[in-house]
DNA sequence: ATGAAAGCGCTAACAA
DNA sequence: TTGTTAGCGCTTTCAT
C-alpha cells in the first residue's frame, strides 16, 4: 500500500488528494480557494497531501465551471516586429502582473497563421487580448468582442471590427524629421521604408509628404524607395538611390530595420559621413554609429501600458462605452546624423 | 424572437449551436470534429449556425474530457534575456508549428515570479515546456515531469530535477575568444560580464581561464569586471578597468549588452581604434561599429529547434530513456576588433 | 465543520 | 444517420 491513489500517467487530482486524507473533495477545494470552514487539522493534513502527491490545480476545469475569468490576456505579434516589442511586452506584462494576469504571447506571422493563433487563443479563453496586427481583416473576433473579451489593437487599426487602438503619432513623427532635414537645407531626401501598404508605412509617408509640401517642394518618385521588408533589402535600395543620376543628399529611413540597412549601404559606399538621415524607431546601438543615428523615438513601454490599461479597464468595468483611439507622441533625437548639411 | 439561445453575455456552446439547428449536440461535435455519421444536409445547417452565433469551441472543456492533449507549449524567458531570444523562439515556433501546437511564451524575471509563471502554464496543463532557468530551484517541476509533460532547459542547467538540457559550448567559445586575442601578442585582457553566478557566466569565464593557462599565463583579479547586469554598467566597469595604473591592452565581454556598454564606453575613452575586444553573442550592429566587432556567435533559432525536438520527441515516444544534455558549439566571427595589436 | 449532488462544455462509449 | 448517457476536474448550491 502506497497510499497512492492517482491514476497511471495522469496527475492527482482534488479527488486523489481527498481520498489521500480522508476526507471530501469539497474540503479539498475550501483549503485552496482559502475559504473558511475547516478545521486547522484538517487544512493541515490536506496541504500536506497536496504538497506528497505533487497535486496542482486543474485551471481547465476550474475555468469551466466559474466560467468568469482564466486570468490570461493574449498578446499576438507579428514575427517580425519582434525585436522592437520587447518593451511592449514588459509595460504589458507590468500592468497585468498588477491585475494577476499571465500575459500569454504568441506570434502570427501571415494572416492565417494569425487567425489561427488568434482564434487558439480564444478557444482557450483568454480574458483579453492585444493585437499587432498582420492580417487584413478581424472581423472573425466580433464573436469574442460580443462574448466580452476587451480587444486592443496596437499600432495599426483592424478592419472589419470595432476596437480599442493605440497608434503612435507615425505622421507627426515623420513630419518633423522631414523638417529637421529641410532645416538644414536640403532639398531632395531619399526615403526608404517596408511595403506602403502597412499602416504605419503610409502614415509616415504621408508625414514626409507634409513636411515637404510645408517647405513648398513636393515628393519625387525616384526617391521613393518602399518594399523594404529586411535590412539587407533596404541597404540594395539606398545602393540604388545613389546610383541614380541625381543623388539625394539626405535619408529618411521608415523603421529600425531600414534605417541599419541604409548605413550599411552607406559605409560601403564610404558616404555615411556626408549623408543626412534621420530614421523611425529608436534602436540600441544608434549612438555608437559613425555618425550616431538621428531619430524618431516613441515609447514603446507606454504602448503595452495603455494597451493592458484598455483591456483591464474593460474588463473590470472601469471603461465602458463606444471603443477609441490613443495616439502616443514620438520625439525626435538628435544624435549627429541628422545635422549632416547638403554636399554637392 | 430572434432565434438566439445563447446564454447572456456569455459564449454560444455546442448545445446552443445544437438547439438552433435542432438537432442533438453530439451531431454538432461530429461536424466539429470531422466525424463521418453525418449527413450533407445536416452538417451544411450545423456549419452555418455556428458561423451565425459565432461558436468557438471550448478547448478548456475539450482537453478536460480527453485530458490527453492541449496543443500547446510553453516558453519561459528571463525578462533581462529577451532581445537575444528573439531567434530562440522563431526556432521553437518553426518547430511547434509542424506539429501542430501554439508556443506560449511567458517571462519570468525574479525566482519567484519564475515559480509562478511555470505553476501557471502547468494548470493550464501545456503539452511541454521550454525554459531559460532564472530561478535556482526547479525541483517543484518534478510533479509535472513524473506526470509526463517533458521539460526542456535551455542556456543552463536547473538544480533539483533531473531534465533534457540545451547548452551553448560557453567555455569553448570563451577559450577560443581568448587564444584569438592572445595570438595578437595581448597579455592582459580585461574581462567584464555579468554575474559570475550565471551558469553561462561561469562557464565562460573558465573557458577564459584556460585560454590563459594554455599560453602560460594567470587570470588577474584586477582584470575582471564581474556584475555588470547592464550596458550602463559594463561602461561604468570598463572605465574603471583604464583607469587603473596598468589597464589592459585588450577586452572579453561576456555577453553583448557587456559588449555594447564596453563599445560605449571605449568611443568616451577615444580608445576604441587602440583597444582589442572579443565579445560573446553577436549582435545586429556588431559589423557598423567603428571599429567592426570580432564576436563568439552561436545559432541561437537551432537552439530553440534542438529545444523544440526535445519536447516533442518526449512527447511522441520518438525520445525515450534517461535524459541528456546538448551542447551546442560557437564559432569566432572575426571583424576587425579582435585582431587589434597591443599599444601601449 | 463537512459533505452530496448538480453542472460547467465538451467527447467517448454505447445504443437506437 | 442520429441520440443518450456518463464523466473529465473542478466549483457551487444546498444539506447535514
Amino acid at each position: 500500500m502506497t497510499g497512492r491513489t492517482q491514476s497511471r500517467g495522469g496527475r492527482p487530482t482534488m479527488k486523489d488528494v481527498a481520498a489521500h486524507v480522508g476526507t471530501s473533495i469539497k474540503s479539498v477545494s475550501r483549503v485552496l480557494n482559502g475559504e473558511p470552514g475547516v478545521s486547522a487539522d484538517t487544512t493541515e493534513r490536506i496541504l500536506r497531501a497536496m504538497a506528497d502527491l505533487g497535486f496542482r490545480r486543474n485551471d481547465l476545469a476550474r475555468g469551466l465551471r466559474q466560467s468568469d475569468r482564466t486570468g490570461t490576456v493574449g498578446l499576438v505579434l507579428p514575427q517580425a516586429a519582434t525585436r522592437y516589442h520587447d518593451s511592449l511586452v514588459r509595460g504589458l506584462e507590468e500592468v497585468a502582473r498588477r491585475h494577476g494576469s499571465l500575459v500569454l504571447t504568441a506570434s502570427s506571422g501571415t494572416a492565417a497563421q494569425e487567425r489561427e493563433t488568434l482564434v487558439s487563443l480564444c478557444s482557450r479563453r483568454v480574458d483579453g487580448l492585444v493585437v499587432v496586427p498582420a492580417g487584413t481583416d478581424h472581423g472573425f473576433l466580433q464573436p469574442e468582442q460580443a462574448a466580452g473579451v476587451p480587444i486592443v489593437f496596437v499600432d495599426r487599426p483592424p478592419h472589419g471590427i470595432d476596437a480599442d487602438l493605440v497608434l503612435t503619432d507615425d505622421a507627426g513623427g515623420a513630419r518633423r524629421a522631414t523638417s529637421h532635414l529641410l532645416e538644414q537645407g536640403h532639398r531632395s531626401i531619399g526615403v526608404i521604408g517596408a511595403d506602403a501598404g502597412i499602416h504605419t508605412v503610409a502614415e509616415r509617408l504621408r508625414g514626409h509628404r507634409e513636411g515637404l509640401t510645408e517647405a513648398g517642394l513636393a515628393q519625387r518618385r525616384n526617391l521613393l524607395r518602399p518594399g523594404c521588408e529586411t535590412a539587407a533589402q533596404a541597404a540594395a535600395a539606398c545602393l540604388s538611390l545613389f546610383a541614380s543620376p541625381d543623388p539625394p543628399t539626405a535619408l529618411f529611413t521608415l523603421n529600425n530595420q531600414c534605417t541599419i540597412g541604409a548605413v550599411r549601404a552607406l559605409h560601403t559606399l564610404r558616404r555615411a559621413r556626408s549623408t543626412a538621415l534621420v530614421g523611425f524607431d529608436d534602436f540600441e546601438t544608434a549612438d555608437l554609429l559613425d555618425p550616431p543615428v538621428t531619430v524618431v523615438a516613441h515609447d514603446v513601454g507606454e504602448i503595452g501600458r495603455r494597451a493592458a490599461a484598455l483591456v483591464f479597464g474593460r474588463l473590470e468595468g472601469t471603461i465602458t462605452g463606444r471603443s477609441g483611439s490613443h495616439v502616443l507622441p514620438t520625439s525626435l533625437t538628435e544624435r549627429g546624423s541628422g545635422g549632416i548639411p547638403p554636399q554637392r
